[in-house]
DNA sequence: TTATAAATGCAACTATGTTGCGCAACTTAG
DNA sequence: CTAAGTTGCGCAACATAGTTGCATTTATAA
């Protein structure tokens, strides 16, 4: 996996860096977007400067290897890409944010609206943020 | 018009005071979701103080009269409802965020889909933000 | 008019994220 | 292997949005 992971950072002509490696492979064992807070809270990334986070979570987006969602806290989330058998998913999909847990998933099987942009405008991107109570909080 | 202002804040049995209305009335001739920081720099607010306006708007969305939509730069924008001939808008539609100019736009006639909640849970509200370059900032 | 409840102002605070800079680590040319 | 150049990291300081507590003022209704 670590092996793996080292791939994707070379592929992106990036440096290899224990940081670097450390958050992909933790956001790569998760299945849904992690905060700053909710990472550098890891035992394993924690002994890492709050400005590094920042930075190599800045750096794995710009190369596409996360994608991020701002949850409706305010708080940037990041997370892996996921492959289907059909393609690579960049993203491109709905997430869902509970209000209770402040937990975000991803709905990597509902895809975004066509959107037919504003009168001589340029769409860059998308981002459609389901808010509610996951099933995990209505239980209680 | 200011009449009608006090009509809406009556309605919602909230108290009718000069900030509210001020603000009220300001975000109704416009006919975009306005910043915090965007309504308090116009000459006729910026006597209040920041929090009083927070709490304005706060208020003012909880009880219906404003939606607000976050913007990829991390910060609320606050819009009236819009009314059509056939129905009241509760803010349920898409919306266009520059970034360039940081301007945000409401996409009334585009609503948003309908979405499969995730198994169990329970969806609130959505939003759905388009990022881009708005027709004038392409101009340039 | 007066009593009550709600709104405002002010100061302090929290939280996320950014910037500048010196030092360390890695890469590459010789 | 060594030195120079480039990139990443740690630390401190900063920027900005938004919140909280509490004293004072104002709106409303008795
Ligand atoms: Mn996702
Ligand atoms: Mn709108
Ligand atoms: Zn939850
Ligand atoms: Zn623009």
């Amino acid at each position: 996996m670590i092996g793996n992971i080292n791939q994707l950072l070379d592929n992106a002509g990036l440096r290899k860096t224990k940081g670097r490696e450390t958050i992909l492979q933790l956001l790569h064992t998760q299945n849904r977007p992690l905060s700053h807070q909710e990472i550098i809270s890891r035992k394993s990334i924690s002994k890492y400067d709050r400005v590094t986070i920042y930075r190599i979570l800045e750096t794995l987006q710009k190369v596409g290897l996360l994608h991020k969602i701002l949850g409706s806290d305010g708080v940037w989330r990041f997370c892996t890409h996921k492959y289907t058998k059909r393609k690579k998913c960049g993203g491109n999909h709905i997430h869902f944010f509970c209000s209770e847990c402040n937990q975000m998933s991803c709905m990597p099987e509902q895809s975004l609206p066509w959107i037919n942009p504003p009168k001589g405008a340029k769409i860059i991107s998308k981002q459609l943020v389901v808010h509610g109570v996951c099933a995990n909080c209505l239980n209680f």
